[in-house]
DNA sequence: AATGAATGAGTATTCATTCAT
DNA sequence: TATGAATGAATACTCATTCAT
């Protein structure tokens, strides 16, 4: 069965397609697209394919993006709107201890980027990198470099504050990133490809994280005791 | 090298010279393959490119392998050669602390895995899992599982020696895992493609790691001494 | 504003306006097409440039055009219409000598097609000939063989009058197309692409063809052999 | 039936190909190559058939040339091969009288190139100049300028030695040329496509061009003065 | 009539794989 | 065993043509 049968077989009213007008075209090729480069990567996905799951032709997809690297790129700019801005926001207005904000990030962070499909974008990053370092230098100025930021920030208050002890903050901001990284590289590889061996309980998981980061970074009870007052 | 092929340099035998490098083709071969699919990921490396790499034709690359897909498990399993019987056995002669076994133990993987070529496998499987399920199977029963289960009985000592808080132990595991894992896929991705801005030393990154790992993991120092006499 | 815009500012009928342009398409559109056969020839000419130019849509095209082959062929018969009628009338009715007729003959011919676009014609015909050979065989009855005729009968005027020397008049011919055919495709082009390197004045390259046809390369022969001794 | 079944079916014996090695290859792809842009164009000629037609597959073509534009230029240049040296000390060597020089030269010009496939590149150039200006201007430098050169040589011979008449000798050049270029467009297009409707005899051609050429059409003044009255 | 979004057959080009030498 | 010329299936991309609006 080809991919436009396949497609057809969908079972969509022709007519229905010309009713989802033009300016839906792009964000459905986008969306198909995404999927797929997140679960075959750029090479093994084939433009056919992508057409075919955003249910048009492949014909289609050309009138919309000059060629695949630009919808790739399309893709990973589309998903990435910064909202760092909206979150630095968040950050100044947070009224609680530090920990419990280090707690409240990382949930925050899991609901609103780790569940979704925009965490199949770091993953896409992450594996295609040397392919496109263009795209890499990119995400590297637009996500990364704000997002350390934040997080340096984060650090910073608790040190600041007398939460945290005295830490190599520059390296530390590892220590709330990596977490988050290696949950979306395993959600959408080993995770996604050998689930029966791999039960990886996401809210589980960063909790445990968070447990040990929190008794890491924060001083001794006592000596917290001593150090606030 | 083989008892065998000892015997043959030390006879001086003409054919000898030729003989080792034939026995010796597909190791260098699997090099070559390695260096490239970590580069470029496996659809985007051209077996040409890799018999180039390895000093031979094309077609000889095919002489010992049957397809590139074959190739590139080879690669997987060549370098996947689990060394988890002889840590076991460094395991169970350690002596120190606990805490001091956790730093023994991700330095000494930074030594034999991390800093090596071996790094690459885990970021080729991690790339690859859902284009190769067969190999990210075997390899979570190969590397995942046992290293898991390695990481679990160096946690549950720590907890039993009372050194350790109580843990979800088997995820408190990630604590230990997703930092290397973290550090592997930077050292091949963007830390290879951007590198100028992403400076990530990764001895000093590991020790940061550590340093708030342990705090984290150990009991109160006050605590701890309470527990131990 | 539109150029329909001020139309319809001057007060008038919309409709006549619609009328006038609907009518006037099909000619718009083998303007347009012609030039860009002539240019880049026939398969390396787009359909949607064709309608472009014309200032239609693609759509508009196929709807007076059944297809691009239909198109090329309509551009080629609406430019060729024979104007041999009228020119057979003049032959009758010219009256000075045939060397005069020569030379009013091909700057005639330079005036009224050499010089237009209708002589893109014959380039596009001469260019596709091949893939067109319906076309070409339709050219050679409604083109050539009443111009071949027309020339023909020049000669045999200029030979019955006693001004010529015996020709072999089949043949002669040429002498009177070539210089045309060949002015056609130079100014169509090498002399079109190249013009920098390919200064060709079309009233000076006629003239001097017309000069040495009538008299050739020779000086008479008593002025040659007063010139020799 | 396919285009590799067509080939095979010509009956060549598979070994046989692997004979004629990698040294033939090229002179056969251009040979195929120039009978087929000759035939249909650049556009409308398919690497496929080019490739079918020298008895290799579709791939083959591409390992000699890295593109279609490359095969096509390749072609050109191949073909282009100036003789005009050779030809430049013919011209000098010879003695006859430059009229007898000019028949000398148009019939060795026909039996040379005229005749050949080569001057089927002279057909391909002017057909396709405006898509491959680069080209032209090539053909410009190497083939129409000493050509045209040699040709103003000989002319001036004439002119110096009393033979001919005063001229024009810039633009009488296309008094010669012009029945070349004519004749080769012939060859190759209208002539090869409707040959019946299109009789024309290259050898009595060109000896009537030459003979009017020289001589002129019109009487020599004294024999049609002898002649009217 | 006019539009332009959609289509899919067609084509250049790549690259894993074969095989005669 | 080793080579590298040859292959052809696979795939990105184009463009004439259709058709719902």
């Amino acid at each position: 069965m080809s991919l436009s049968k396949l497609a057809a077989a969908r079972g969509e009213d022709p007519a229905a397609k010309r009713e989802r007008r033009k300016e839906a075209r792009p964000g459905e090729l986008l969306d198909a697209a995404l999927d797929l480069f997140v679960e075959k990567g750029f090479a093994a996905t084939r433009s056919e394919e992508v057409a075919a799951r955003a249910g048009v032709s492949k014909g289609t997809l050309f009138l919309y993006f000059p060629s695949k690297e630009e919808l790739f790129k399309a893709v990973v700019r589309e998903n990435m709107s910064g909202r760092f801005a909206e979150w630095a926001e968040e950050f100044e207005k947070f009224e609680g201890s530090t920990a419990e904000m280090v707690r409240y990030c990382m949930n925050i962070w899991w609901e609103r980027i780790g569940a979704t499909r925009a965490s199949g974008i770091t993953k896409l990053i992450i594996s295609e990198a040397r392919n496109f370092p263009e795209l890499a230098a990119f995400y590297q100025q637009e996500v990364i470099r704000p997002g350390t930021e934040l997080v340096r920030r984060m650090l910073q208050r608790g040190v600041d504050s007398g939460e945290f002890r005295e830490l190599d903050i520059e390296y530390a901001v590892f220590n709330i990133t990596a977490p988050m990284i290696f949950l979306i590289m395993m959600k959408h590889s080993l995770g996604a490809c050998v689930p029966q061996d791999y039960p990886l309980d996401p809210q589980r998981y960063l909790q445990a994280q968070v447990d040990v980061l929190l008794n890491g970074l924060c001083k001794p009870r006592d000596a917290a005791q001593e150090a606030r007052p």
